[in-house]
DNA sequence: ATCAGAAATGCACACGTGTGCAATCAGGAA
DNA sequence: TTCCTGATTGCACACGTGTGCATTTCTGAT
């Protein structure tokens, strides 16, 4: 068995309520008597148990963070914003993946509550209301990430997609396009409508009109949606000649259809994405995008939640909106005459 | 205050131990007691302490995952593996990224300590000794994942490196490749200098002379790095015709330093890869690559300590060199006469 | 020397479980 | 009936902490 804190009083011959209280600096305890067991303490390798910690005080130091899959080059980014927060804050992280299945995110959500985290953030578009429910009723508090019902949590942090899409849209248009299609992915609820949204007031604004074919979804936001997408658009009588793609994923899939279907990229198409993830700088041409500030947006989340948990009286609701920027690189150009 | 197995207890009208002892499906129990038990602790919705539980147990049931950064596609790959089999085995999982800076990883491997994980899988390149030290004596099993010293752990998985650059230097040399460079990550220990191993295996069993200069490391193996790496290439007197890099980021980097510099790949020069991460599909051109199991790495490092975790008595030591498998792309080609 | 008050420390309980052991109960054999 | 055996259940303790309260020790003033 470890050490325990019993052991270490009864080594510097006290109480263990002693040692407690000069482990954690309490006022009580002489000066002297705090350093003889700190260093009494260090010498043994004495190591506190979170287990019996939690079960006192209620509180878990960890943060549970749900995500719908890991291995997606936006959410990495997301999760390294909120685990340096969280590691700076002296709190532990506790990851799970929901693959978008109803089950697991069941089984995440009562693990999670047994584990009593001291508070979850969810990066997951999808989550079910009835698990939403649940974890409002066991007391956690919640911050939703980039959530598809943003507006229905009490604190929720989000991208503000509209204006994002706004800013690509006039891009395109101020390039001179005049035949700008948009390629959705349907699984992500709010997010794609928003873009969506900012799509039209734009092209709308410019007196453009748009072709119910010229909006187009898939289910699904990966590379291999967007090369199946490509023959929708290049099937039409008359192509766009601009392609906003939902995100850049989607993206790296057109502009790899376009390459081997031998249509280049941005002379004869321009292709734009959205995230500006870690690869779009590298694709060919570097993919112009809208940059989401998701580090950040990681550590937003992750200072809210902490913010929560300090002011323990509910704080009002909070949600912020925070904007991205365009990033102009070389896959949109000015169209053929 | 939650609901508690007292609680439960009351409301059935038997003890507390009764109630533990029917919801763990005790025989002692008798089925009826049980099924009515279970009935009433559901409709209660009371939900175990895992803090109580891990006190009582000395069991936490959560694996700990050290990683050196959580945004590396590398790294996502393997995360998810280990997440789904631990998932599947009623395991949570706590993750934390060392950055590489000692005192991060000094104080993760503390608190590890304090919560009790009951295994630690590390995919970090390197791990100081001193911090393996410690583990060893708190008595935490421990997997390393394609660590630098794999072989100095008890619990080892990794990927064949040698065996993998045999395999990428012996295309080059069949599609006719005589000048073959090899650019290498210095910061990545074992894993450069397995792979150059394998290189210089290859090269010698071939007859191939390769000069020093052929062989270059860059402190990184980041996209940048490789952008930075290619002028020396460039600045030979004369150039490599293939050329070999150290993981499929550097790749990245060279490909897109390549095409800015309006040399063609793979006519002029050929490129190859190692790792195959999820982008490298995409590049322009398709990056040949070597395929890393990297998801059965990760499930195989979990069902290895979740094994562990079984058997009490520790195992003999274990190693796993797993062998990944040359993917041929478009990025190689026979070197010009 | 005495005493009050402050400073420092120890006692004992609680947090929610799991489990060895004793106690109770039912049922059948003698 | 009595006794024994096996099936159920409860009692009580332990896991390692934190903390209110009582207790002791110390300081300084009278």
């Amino acid at each position: 068995m470890a050490i325990t804190i019993k052991d270490v009083a009864k080594q510097a011959g006290v109480s263990h309520s002693t040692v407690s209280r000069a482990l954690h600096g309490s006022s009580l305890i002489s000066d002297e008597t705090v350093e003889r067991i700190r260093q009494i303490a260090n010498e043994m390798g004495y190591s506190p148990s979170a287990a019996a910690r939690s079960l006192r005080t209620n509180r878990s130091h960890a943060l549970g963070v749900i995500v719908s899959t890991i291995d997606d080059p936006f959410f990495s980014e997301i999760l390294q914003g909120i685990e340096e927060i969280a590691q700076e804050h002296g709190y532990s992280m506790l990851m799970a993946a929901s693959q978008r299945d109803p089950k697991r995110e069941q089984a995440i959500v009562q693990d999670m509550r047994e584990r009593h985290v001291d508070g979850l953030i969810i990066c997951s578009a999808s989550f079910s209301a009835e698990q939403r429910r649940k974890l409002l009723e066991y007391g956690i508090p919640i911050v939703m990430v980039n959530n598809q019902a943003a507006e229905e949590y009490r604190y929720s942090i989000y991208h503000d997609d509209v204006d994002g899409s706004r800013q690509v849209t006039r891009h395109l248009i101020e390039l001179g396009h005049e035949r700008i299609a948009y390629l959705g992915n349907s699984l992500s609820g709010r997010t794609t409508l928003d873009r969506l949204t900012g799509f039209r007031q734009e092209t709308e604004a410019a007196g453009l009109s748009v072709p119910v074919e010229y909006i187009h979804e898939v289910p699904g936001g990966r590379s291999e949606d967007g090369l199946a997408a490509l023959d929708h658009f290049l099937n039409l009588p008359q192509h766009p000649t601009a392609l906003f793609c939902f995100n850049d994923m989607l993206a790296i899939g057109v502009l790899n259809g376009l390459h081997k279907a031998g249509i280049r990229v941005p002379e004869e198409i321009s292709v734009v994405g959205f995230d500006n993830i870690i690869f779009s700088a590298y694709t060919n041409p570097p993919l112009t995008t809208l940059d989401q500030p998701k580090h950040y947006i990681g550590a937003e989340a992750a200072r809210l939640i902490l913010g929560l948990l300090d002011n323990e009286e509910t704080l009002e609701q909070q949600i912020q909106k925070l904007k991205g920027k365009l990033l102009v690189r070389q896959s949109a150009a000015p169209p053929i005459r």
